[in-house]
DNA sequence: CTTGAACCTCTATCTGCTGTAGCTTGTATC
DNA sequence: GATACAAGCTACAGCAGATAGAGGTTCAAG
């Protein structure tokens, strides 16, 4: 039987953040001794890492809890984690995309401006006047 | 005199969210109308045009504080506006690098997948088990 | 003068946790 | 058995950065 603490300490997850999981229900809830604490197996272990590493991988909760369904459910085709993973796939290439966008507009802005007064600083220029960027970015980098 | 819905369809900003900058003091307190409406001039519409740029290059409300201040006194020298858009540009760099690490991992995944049941599932395996990964990706994509 | 779009305030919600306060439990050592 | 104290517990507040809704008021065109 396994406290909190050494589940997080053998995911690298905070406690809170199990108990948080617990709250969502994520993490099934947790047996719990004659005074109240909460002990796991090794499952549950497996199941907190599972959860950690998609998160590690960009998933949200939401994908995560589908991912979990599946993989409780091992006869069904895999057709949906598939999807779910390229979904993601495609979130996190359209994020490089844009960032890419800012990135290059960043390095202009610091590589035009000569260090003379805010009065005719190129980085506040820039920011004043969308009109002279060279790049879209119509979105903001979540 | 311009209405919140001028300032808010001239930047693309909603109308709460123009409030929710004057709430936090990024805008300036508005004047109002005899029946309590916000009027705004031309300048207000400039600062909140550099405001969503801002945003959109990704800076953090804080970091756009700071720019605001600085636009504010135009006789300084412009090395610290100049630094907080290095630091923005380096934050851009790392979360591009963290960001082509996953796609690496996410692309290898989807590509291992072939279509068969969940209990075979590539997908669903590799998240069960980090040491399948090939790349590191130790911090979460924010 | 009437209509109705646009405005107002206030509060709640979202994601994904993290931190704090104040108290209780479990376990190792004496 | 007593004691110390790390580790557990609940409950609630807070972070960024908005966004949404309820329920009511104002402004401006016709």
């Amino acid at each position: 039987m396994l406290a909190i603490g050494t589940l997080s300490r053998r995911t690298g997850t905070k406690v809170q953040t199990i108990r948080y999981y617990e709250e969502i229900g994520l993490m099934n809830e947790a047996g719990r001794t004659a005074g109240g604490q909460r002990r796991y197996f090794e499952k549950d272990l497996d199941r907190l890492a599972f959860i950690r590493h998609s998160r590690q991988l960009g998933f949200s909760l939401d994908s995560i809890r589908e991912l979990l369904d599946l993989s409780d459910n091992p006869s069904q085709p895999c057709a949906e984690a598939d999807s779910i993973a390229r979904r993601q796939l495609r979130q996190v290439e359209q994020r490089i995309k844009r960032l890419q966008a800012l990135k290059k507009e960043l390095k202009r802005m610091v590589a035009e401006c000569d260090g003379e007064s805010v009065a005719e600083c190129k980085v506040l220029e820039v920011l004043r006047d969308h009109s002279e960027c060279l790049t879209e970015h119509d979105e903001i980098g979540a």
